[in-house]
RNA sequence: CGCGGGAUAGAGCAGUUGGCAGCUCGCCAGGCCCAUAACCUGGAGGUCGUCGGUUCGAGUCCGACUCCCGCAACCA
């Protein structure tokens, strides 16, 4: 039956240099669908999450908040833990790059990278904004010049740093994207594959402790610490207790990686290439997906239009949020939040839909006093066809499809009670015929549902699970 | 010739082995009255960006073009 018994999904780590966003929200909620998903299927799954912490950014955001950097990491890092409750996440670890067995594991990794030959010093060149005090990248620069301050020259910095030897994996990356469901969406697999063809320059994976201490240290050298990549992208094996726990890691890894397409990079080339040079298999497949929009516009924290998804939770609770960022964005393409379309998703599809349903067949049910057993039972010819065109979507991971034909079995089920009116027939023996088969419907949907959906998922198994089903309260009330 | 994505009904979007063009909202006309002013039926509305090619047949494959949008590596 299974493929295998062990499933792992981890997504990216969330920086904290600023609070969750949607962006991040709708990322781990994918992740949460595909494990509660396996977990249906029988399988043991491992799902990680956690905070990201080393770096430039975080060190100057705690200085500029006066607090040391580790008050500072808490107190962020304590901002994303309540995405667990507030989306209703499934995830078993929260890892924290500044955990300190993540921090001996990212050195344990550094030394066989070393031991490979792939870890070399070279002088780096940086450029420096004096006004911003900061280094820039090229792609920060305007014509050769900060943007910011336009009149200044930058000043050219020669530092001394560890590099990894990200060209010589160049064929065997090339080697491994011809598995071609490495990356997930094909288009991704492309670009990547194209990225890596045209050509990899090593990469800087330390820096200067006197300037910027908050890194791992690196193993036999006290002037260095890990740039910030390079220790983050160990906590995918740290947290499943690489090096010491070896059976639990062999168990679990290859993961299926999930990011945003400003991730690819980093996930599907050089982590892979790290992994690659420490003597450890890929991952599984990196799943890429895109980014969100607000009312069409680009969302970025400077503009000041960012969505928090714990303020849509308290107004509309976390299943309608799962729903909509399930329903409306295709899993892997790019996708607009407004509050409109929010709106008109959920009294549509929730309220008018789903909700509706429910509310109708529970109550004629109530009315009529009449008793039911049921469970979920797949099986049954009624909704064959709705589980095998479900399934199908969901091994390649297109959620809103799979959403969809849930929702025309919603539809169908309306249709089909309002076809056959049950109010209008006085034999209760007859009226139940009608009525059980499309409960039994019901409690199956939300079966299915439960990945997405988990409470409402809970709550309709619970109701349509009693021998004498209740109406009870509205699942999803008309937002007006 | 840097890399990639998009262009489908008034709006927002689905449509991955090529096979009578779909969904939601909105609009019009009926029905029902169990239900969350919900539900059901019917209707109007599209030369699927443009041009060409492959094919019995293309939104779907190939080529060219136009217009929009991201990204351009050590900033995670």
């Amino acid at each position: 039956m299974l493929d295998q018994e062990y499933f792992y999904i981890t997504t990216t780590l969330p920086y904290i240099n600023s609070e969750p966003h949607i962006g991040f929200a709708a990322e781990i909620i994918k992740a949460d669908v595909i494990a509660r998903y396996q977990r249906q299927q029988g399988r043991k799954v491992f799902f990680n999450t956690g905070t990201d912490e080393h770096g430039l950014k975080v060190y100057q955001k705690a200085q500029a908040e006066g607090l040391s950097v580790a008050q500072y990491c808490d107190k962020y890092s304590a901002k994303f833990r309540p995405l667990k409750e507030k989306l209703n996440l499934s995830y078993d670890k929260f890892i924290r790059t500044t955990d300190s067995f993540h921090k001996a594991a990212a050195q344990e990794f550094w030394r066989r990278c070393l031991a490979n030959g792939d870890i070399y010093k070279k002088t780096y060149e940086v450029k420096y904004c004096v006004g911003c005090e900061m280094e820039k990248t090229d792609s920060e620069l305007n014509n050769g010049f900060c943007p910011l301050h336009p009149g200044q020259k930058l000043e050219i910095i020669a530092e001394e740093n560890y590099f990894f030897r990200f060209s010589k994996y160049q064929k065997q990356l090339l080697k491994l994207y011809e598995q071609n469901d490495f990356v997930i969406p094909a288009s991704r697999l492309k670009e990547i594959n194209t990225f890596v063809a045209n050509g990899l320059k090593d990469f800087s994976i330390s820096r200067q402790r006197d300037k910027m201490p908050h890194g791992v240290p690196v193993p036999d050298d006290d002037s260095q610490v890990m740039y910030v990549w390079f220790d983050a992208l160990v906590n995918y094996i740290s947290t499943l207790g690489w090096p010491e726990d070896e059976s639990n890691f062999l168990k679990y890894w290859p993961a299926i990686q999930v990011c945003g397409k400003d991730n690819l990079r980093p996930q599907a080339a050089m982590w892979q290439a790290m992994l690659m040079s420490a003597g450890i298999k890929p991952s599984k497949n990196v799943l890429v997906f895109g980014f969100l929009t607000n009312n069409g516009e680009k969302i970025s924290k400077s503009s000041g239009n960012t969505v928090d998804p714990y303020i849509l939770v308290d107004e509309y609770g976390s299943d309608a949020l799962r729903y909509y960022l399930l329903a409306e964005i295709p899993t892997f393409t790019d996708g607009d939040y407004s509050e409109d379309k929010f709106i008109a998703r959920y009294n549509a599809d929730l309220a008018n839909g789903l909700g509706n349903l429910v509310a109708r067949v529970s109550n004629l049910l109530e009315k009529n006093e009449i008793e039911t057993n049921l469970k979920p039972d797949l099986s049954i010819a009624d909704i064959k066809e709705t589980v095998a065109l479900f399934k199908k979507s969901m091994e390649i991971y297109h959620f809103n499809e799979a959403l969809h034909i849930i929702w025309k079995k919603i539809s169908d089920l309306n249709e089909s009670l309002s076809a056959q009116a049950p109010w209008k027939l006085n034999d209760k023996a007859e009226v139940a015929n009608i009525l059980i088969p499309l409960a039994q419907s019901i409690l199956n949907l939300s079966y299915l549902l439960e990945p997405f959906m988990p409470l409402t998922s809970f709550n309709i198994q619970s109701q349509f699970q009693n021998k004498q089903i209740k109406k009870g309260e509205a699942l999803f009330p008309r937002l007006n």
